[in-house]
Parts: C-alpha cells; structure tokens; sequence
DNA sequence: GCCGTTTTCGGCCCGACTGTTTTCAGTCG
C-alpha cells in the first residue's frame, strides 16, 4: 500500500463526510491530511511502523489511528459508514471538471440527483436552473463538463492498464497449458489512453485457458460486437479480451494483427501482396504456397524490406522505405532529466534525494524546476527561498559525484503571457520552463497570444505541457498550434513532451508537426518524486510516435550543449 | 480533527477567478 492509496481514501472521507454535512474543519483536516501524505517523501507504511506518524503535520491521534486502520485491515471502518449512507455514483460526479463537492451536496439533496444520467437530464430539463446560483452559463459548463465526462468513461491510463494487464499475464503464465502469452493492442502500441487489453496466447487447449480465466475474472455482463472470444474485466472495471492460436507459425502473424493499428495493418497486407506473401487468418503464405514461419516481427518487417516498425509507431501513418532507416529516439539516449520537482514545492522528495536517484538511473544531469511564486497551493518559490534553494544546489553539487544539478523553475506563465518573476530573478537561473497553470478557460485567440507572449520572453528556453490537457480530467485549451510552433522556432524555445502519465503533453499527433518545422523539443518527467523519474519511458514512447530522433531532443545532450542551446540575453 | 511563546479549549480559514449576484459562493491549482 503506497501514499498515494492511502491519500486517496483520505479525500475520499473528506467527500463523504461533506456529503453528510460534518464539522467543516473536520473535513478539511482529511484532505490537508491527503495532501500531507502525498507529498510525504517516506513511505507511511515505514513512519506507521516507527511510530512516527503524529510526526507529520496535521496527522494527529485520530488521523494516525485511521491511517493505521486502512494500512493494517485494507478498510476504513468510518469510510464505509458514510459510503453506506449514499449512493456510491455520487463520488463519480467529481470527474466533471468544475463540478465540486458543495454542487454534488445540493443537487443531491434538493433534487435527488446522484448519477451522470441523472444530472444531465435535471440539467437539460430546467430543474437544475431553479437552483439559486445556477444561472445560464453555469448549466451550459456543467453539460460541457458532462459531455467530457461521459467521453472519458471506461478509459484508462496507460500505467494503471499496464499494472492491470502485469497481473494477468502473470496469471496465465501459471497456466501448464500455454506455451507463450503476450499484451498487445493499445497498450503494446503505448496508446494515450487504453479502452481495453488485449492478450495473444499460444496454446491448444484455449477452453482450458478460457476455464480458469472465467474462475479467476468476471465475465463482462454485455460481450462487446460478435467477437470470437469472450470478453472479461478485471476487478477494477478494465475489459480484456484473448485470442488464440495453436501453431508456433501462426503467432507473429496474430501477433501483428492484434497490435495494430487497423491502417497499419491494411498497409502491411498490401506490401504481402506486393511481395508476393499471401496474408490469409493468422497463416502467411509465400507464392509457392509455402507456409512462412517468422520468427520475429523484425524478421517479417525484412521480408517487406521495411525497417522493423516498433509497436508504438504503428500507427494511421505512411510508412516509409527502407532506403530511410528508422532513427527514432531510445530511452538510453536521455542523458539529462529535466523538470523535476523537490521539497522546496509540491514535491516528495528533496532536491539530494532526487538527483541521487537520477544518479543511479544513469543520468548525467537533473533540471530541477520548482514551481514559482504564483503557484500558492504547490508551494511555490518566493524571491528568498531560490536563493536558498541556489545555495544548497550548489552545496550539493560540490558534495555529489555523477551527477549534476542545474537551477530551473516552471514559471508560471500569467494571464496577459508574462512570467510571475522579473528578470533580474529570471536570469539567476540555468533554465527556465514556462507553464500555464491557471485561467484555463480562454478563447483561442487570448490562449495563443499568452503563449506566445511567453515564447518571446528572454528568459524562456521551453513552453512545458503546452495543451493543459490532463487526460481524463480535463481537456487541452483551445489554441492556435501553427502559430505556436512558428513562435516556438523563431525564439528558440523547446516545447516540452510532458512524460506523465496524465499529461502526454504535447500529443505525438502534433509532435510530427512541430518536427517538421523544426522545432525542438525536451523530453521531462514532471516528476514530484522519486518514483514519477521512470515516467521519461512514456515520454520517449511519445517521441517515438512522433518520429523523433536524438537530435531533436535536447536533453539528450550533454549538460554543457544543453545549457548552450538556450539564447539567454 | 489538529494545534498551542493560548496547556486545554477556541481558533483554524490560500487567492484568483467566475458566475451569479449586488455581496457572495463555489471551484481550482
């Protein structure tokens, strides 16, 4: 059980107890508790067995005694009570962006709403607008917050699919009657979000298989379209499906089909026939009707004289000859993580915790960039505290071997595009990544001219997660994108590919576009702590969709060309 | 529910922004 589980039914006592009309403070102190504990760089587990959990601030006798509670037992006995006495769908209506608790109360309690359905219709119906402080525009967010909302249903991040899709295959890996088992569909092609997973098994005795499947998994109560196999979910709601085949020959081919994408695939099947193959089922055929058994997808790919397409760059896109060998960007050329966070902000860790763990990564280098002052609720830095923070990177970096820190911030970028310090600040930093956090809800136009206000700040040297997107939560801003990367190569300044898995900002979609102008780009964790550092592997699949290479990465560079590349007055 | 240069209950309580109001409530980061 990790901090993050344990901050989660934190926020959610916090919820229901406002739900059931508790003491204010009472309420507040659950989800000050949330934040503590997220941000709390030991584990709670070690603290609870040192009894040093009232150590924390705002975790006290009570607070220490549920915490254990929940890490001992799995349960929560207080939470279950206040979930008992509601509908559980009420706590889902907070995915809709804008919507909050004090809504969610009201709603229920004066018009019985509890579901998305529900209050979509109350909404559409008039019966939401004779509720004081419900005017015109409220009601049309909130249906466009419902719209998004019910868009995003049964859509998963990638790490929590990729978790979902470890356990059962490690669960058919006991099974004596497969030979082999494979993830493939969207997750093997790194797909933003994951609708469902899909396995590949080798083994001729699939009913078995399917048995013990159906022992272990609930089947899903509606089977999607009229597939072969049927379809299962996990516990936590994710739909998985397997397909089989009992020939060793017959395994790359499914293999490819499976993975995908469909246009990917129609592009496969026409350069078989190009050459000759015959792609019937799962059997590959050569013109003498000679069954053809690759051993590899590479080995295939050869037969076609194509360069051996990875999974994540199978996608709706024109694929190209072999005389153009692929040179897309591995995750061992990153030599640098750049936008990292510490305990001077939001972060987990301090900034000696993080660069040592990036140190046993094999990183050459760490950008750590705090949020900056206009930041309140993820502590951000004011004036005095960076030149603390400076003092003690340089400390460190006499102290630290193989590693070096560089002095960064993510400035916030406010409304009218400028950044919330001067330049006599600005410039006492290696790097500066500008972002927007706040005032999300801007025209196009006023969106695209803050950021390229920012873009054409000095100081500037990269535009972090440039959508604002959050997967799932809430969409991108509206913004010019061409105009944006012009003014991305005029002023020099990279964009960043957010890693996390909740951003993936800026999209691969648009990454190819951005490429083809010339822009360049940084690859950045965005990490609060130690463990949100392995997140740079989803950012380089990003870049790998994008057709990225090396070069077009800055922080695959060395410190020094790193730090050259920015154009700091 | 937590906290205390208030030692035992009373105070705690971000700030900007929006949309609804006409002085405020809700949401967000």
């Amino acid at each position: 059980m990790d901090n993050i589980q344990i901050s989660r039914i934190l926020y959610e006592t916090a919820f229901w107890m406002e739900m059931a009309g508790e003491n204010a403070f009472a309420i507040r102190a659950h989800s000050r508790a949330g934040t503590t504990i997220k941000r709390c760089g030991r584990p709670v587990t070690t603290l609870l067995r040192e009894k040093k959990l009232q150590t924390l601030p705002g975790i006290g006798a009570g607070l220490a005694k549920s915490i254990e509670e929940y890490v001992t037992t799995g349960k929560l006995q207080q939470l279950e009570e206040l979930r008992s006495q509601f509908p559980r769908s009420l706590y889902g209506l907070l995915r809709i962006p804008d919507l909050g608790t004090k809504s969610i109360r009201l709603f229920y309690e004066t018009l019985g709403i509890a579901t998305l359905e529900s209050l979509k219709e109350n909404s559409l119906n008039g019966e939401l607008a004779k509720l004081r402080g419900f005017g015109k525009k409220k009601i049309e967010k909130l249906l466009a917050g419902i719209s998004f909302a019910e868009a995003q249903e049964g859509k998963f991040l990638l790490p929590r699919a990729e978790r979902a899709a470890e356990e059962i295959l490690t669960f058919l890996k006991t099974l004596p009657q497969l030979q082999k088992c494979a993830v493939t569909g969207d997750l093997r092609r790194y797909s933003v979000i994951v609708e469902e997973l899909h396995f590949i098994v080798l083994s001729s005795e699939a009913d078995t298989v399917l048995d013990a499947l159906k022992e272990k998994y609930e089947l899903q109560p509606v089977e999607k379209n009229e597939k072969a196999f049927p379809v299962f979910q996990t516990p936590e709601g994710i739909p998985f499906h397997l397909s089989f085949v009992d020939e060793a020959s017959h395994w790359i081919p499914l293999m490819l089909a499976s993975t995908g994408c469909a246009e990917h695939l129609a592009q496969l099947k026409t350069l078989c026939k190009d050459n000759g193959i015959s792609w019937e089922g799962h059997v590959l055929t050569d013109s003498a009707g000679k069954t053809l058994n690759f051993e590899t997808e590479e080995a295939f790919y050869e037969a076609l004289s194509q360069p051996a397409y990875p999974p994540e760059v199978r996608e709706k896109i024109q694929l190209i000859s072999s005389d153009r060998p692929l040179d897309l960007v591995e995750s061992s050329d990153i030599r640098g993580l750049v936008h990292c966070h510490s305990t001077w902000s939001d972060g987990a860790h301090s900034v000696e915790e993080m660069a040592l763990a990036s140190s046993e990564l094999g990183y050459e280098y760490m950008l750590i960039t705090d949020h900056s002052r206009s930041s309140v609720v993820a502590n951000g830095l004011s004036e005095e505290t960076i030149i603390e923070q400076h003092q003690e990177i340089d400390r460190l970096n006499v102290k630290l071997n193989g590693i070096r820190v560089l002095k960064g911030i993510e400035a916030d970028i406010l409304r009218d595009g400028s950044l919330d310090y001067g330049d006599d600040i600005l410039k006492t930093f290696d790097w500066v990544i500008a972002s927007v956090h706040n005032g999300l809800d801007m025209t196009e136009k006023e969106a695209t001219d803050r950021l390229i206000r920012a873009i054409e700040h000095p100081y500037t040297a990269a535009l972090g997660h440039p959508s604002g997107r959050q997967l799932l939560l809430r969409p991108a801003y509206d913004f010019d994108l061409e105009k944006i990367l012009d003014a991305a190569v005029a002023n020099q300044v990279a964009l960043e590919i957010n890693a996390s898995p909740r951003r993936l900002d800026l999209d691969w979609r648009y990454i190819r576009l951005a490429a083809e102008k010339g822009v360049q780009f940084i690859i950045s964790p965005d990490a609060h702590r130690i463990a949100g550092l392995q997140n740079v592997r989803f950012g380089v699949a990003m870049a790998r969709k994008g057709g990225l290479s090396s070069c077009q990465i800055l922080n695959s560079r060395s410190e020094k060309e790193f730090l050259q590349w920015q154009k700091k007055p």
